[in-house]
DNA sequence: GATGAATGAGCGTTCATTCAT
DNA sequence: CATGAATGAACGCTCATTCAT
């Protein structure tokens, strides 16, 4: 097996146990038991404990950023953002460790954190990227405004995630425009007044 | 030191560490040593490291859910969302520790992440309760679209907490008027049109 | 209350305390709080888990040494053992917390256990001058074998202690008929024929 | 090293250990570093010390039960009887660890005491078959009273060791000669008559 | 290249024992 | 005299990590 299968291999599995049972919990011998394979070679596959869980998140919030970012093309703002929410939310269909793993257990060790924290930026400045497409044309925000914004969304998204992992039987399409609206919505209320000075 | 005060004391001191270690990285002898007693004291307070998170996630939670419950008094539902939204980043300010621990830790162990998780639920209800009584007058949503908007406003409400504590420069006004808007431009756009059916 | 019998009363708790539990198990906090007392009166009486143990055998194997050597003076020598060995009977079936700990526990701790053996030691040589004395006129044994046939009557009578306590329906008649037996039966056997030279 | 000689090994250096401090006092530390390996690997090969434990007591139990049932082809019940009791008194001599654990220490955890009690009552039945053979022709006993006769015995023989343990001079050759005398003393002695009623 | 076997280091927890009052 | 409050010292157990083969 190429080694770049059996890292594949071995980061889907990783990813199982870490989302059910918590990175600390997560136990190294039961991954590489999963896995088929023997734990040296967990060790020289991904270094630590640590860099399995950072490749882990790498790997799948990469996946998750790009699905963020891709076509463009479409001109219609609001079909646009339909789009893009579409996307993540069947990310989080279909990868429910994933997500489990990158918006449930921030913490962990620091170094942890740190990545996760970063991811949420990307996205997060993605998003700023959309938004700013989005409303030319509608008004102007200043740069932190936009972020602001960015990360409410963000966050919303997050929560609504998790709030539909929780009632699975409410379909795509409902999620899908009621997290549309709120952001519609969020970007209306900020560009309809200047937001309060300092 | 009265029973009481001692106890208040060790919570703030756990609360200092678990949020900087996370919840398993945090060692009893250290919470002790910081918190100036001895281990079995600790355990005669607090009975297991478990009963103490539990503990100080009650006590932290109680205070958060207490503020957003503040009066209900003032009849504007703009002022009053601006009210408790302003309540919301106070707690944010003066809990540091106390947030991280609430929002950037979910796992741990499993009775810890149920008490964290009905403590975002009982937020939740009570924004829920919230908007019911907002929107009155300018339309109706189903439960469902309300219990979805509400998780949408308290993850954005996590998420630019988390922001705001990385950009401390930036005013309480200025968020309080930002996170305002988000709620009142989500709200809005929901009752804008019906939502799609599934 | 006076001091005498506080002590009493606090010996009768610890005896159904370590009956129950067990050396080691049995906690200090428990027995100070079945008894009504602090436990720094349990030290200020007792010294020490260990003194309180100690203290604890010593009365309750008095009181049993007490009743083996009672009235000599039946002259018949198989009622006499008949005797001593109702009354035996009745001690345990009197105090069965008390012939647990000194019987069924002996290791726990080396002083512990050396007083256990001592007391088995005065149990046997108790006995022995029994033995001595019954056999007048039947013959003579060395005190080599007297000492090992008491030592085996003091071990069968154990076992057979223990066998009845947990056959509680067989009578204590039953019991004594048999004990008695055993007992005079060893000591025929032994006086019968000399015994083997090393 | 072979696993099982290890396993041997450790359960060799466990047994002086528990017969030294008895149970609740030995440490696992304390048995690691002088078996010579670390702590994970004693929990490695048995789980728990109270497994740990256990595994001795089986081993030894064991071992002591078959010496006991060893062959009972000699037709002479009187030499049979002596040869199981020297058989009995070697395993005495050869495993004094073994022993003092068996029979000094019946407390501990529950689970330890009950395999305890359930080695004596093995021991017992497989006497009170050696029993039954061996009175056959010289009269008749009633269960009950068998295995009355056969705990007695037991601990008869219980008593006789560990009195010889503390006088280890006195040769086997005497032991075994008085022990089989008491044996046969008190089986006579049941036989003689028919027990009291109850 | 791959692993079975091994461990260092640490954590949660308990309890006999003792001050300060 | 009596105690509530406090602790030092262990102990059982686990797990990420690494040699020796």
């Amino acid at each position: 097996m190429p080694r770049a299968e059996r890292e594949r291999l071995i980061l889907d599995i990783a990813g199982q146990v870490f989302a059910q049972d918590g990175y600390h919990a997560a136990a190294m011998d039961e991954i590489a038991r999963q896995a088929g394979i023997s734990k040296p070679m967990l060790y020289a596959y991904f270094v630590s404990k640590e860099g399995l869980y950072l490749a882990y998140i790498e790997r799948t919030g990469q996946e998750l950023v790009d699905r963020l970012q891709g076509s463009l093309a479409e001109p219609d703002p609001l079909v646009r953002v339909q789009g893009r929410v579409e996307e993540f939310l069947r990310f989080v269909e279909e990868h429910r460790d994933g997500w489990r793993v990158l918006f449930n257990e921030a913490s962990s060790s620091r170094p942890v954190a740190e990545q996760v924290a970063e991811l949420r930026e990307r996205i997060a400045e993605a998003l700023s990227r959309l938004i700013g497409a989005g409303i030319a044309g509608h008004g102007t925000l200043d740069d932190t405004t936009v972020a602001v914004v960015a990360h409410a969304i963000v966050g919303a998204g997050e929560s609504l995630a998790n709030w539909w992992l929780e009632h699975p039987d409410v379909s795509r399409a409902r999620m899908t425009e009621w997290y549309s609206r709120v952001i519609r919505g969020s970007l209306a209320a900020l560009l309809d007044a200047p937001p309060a000075v300092a």
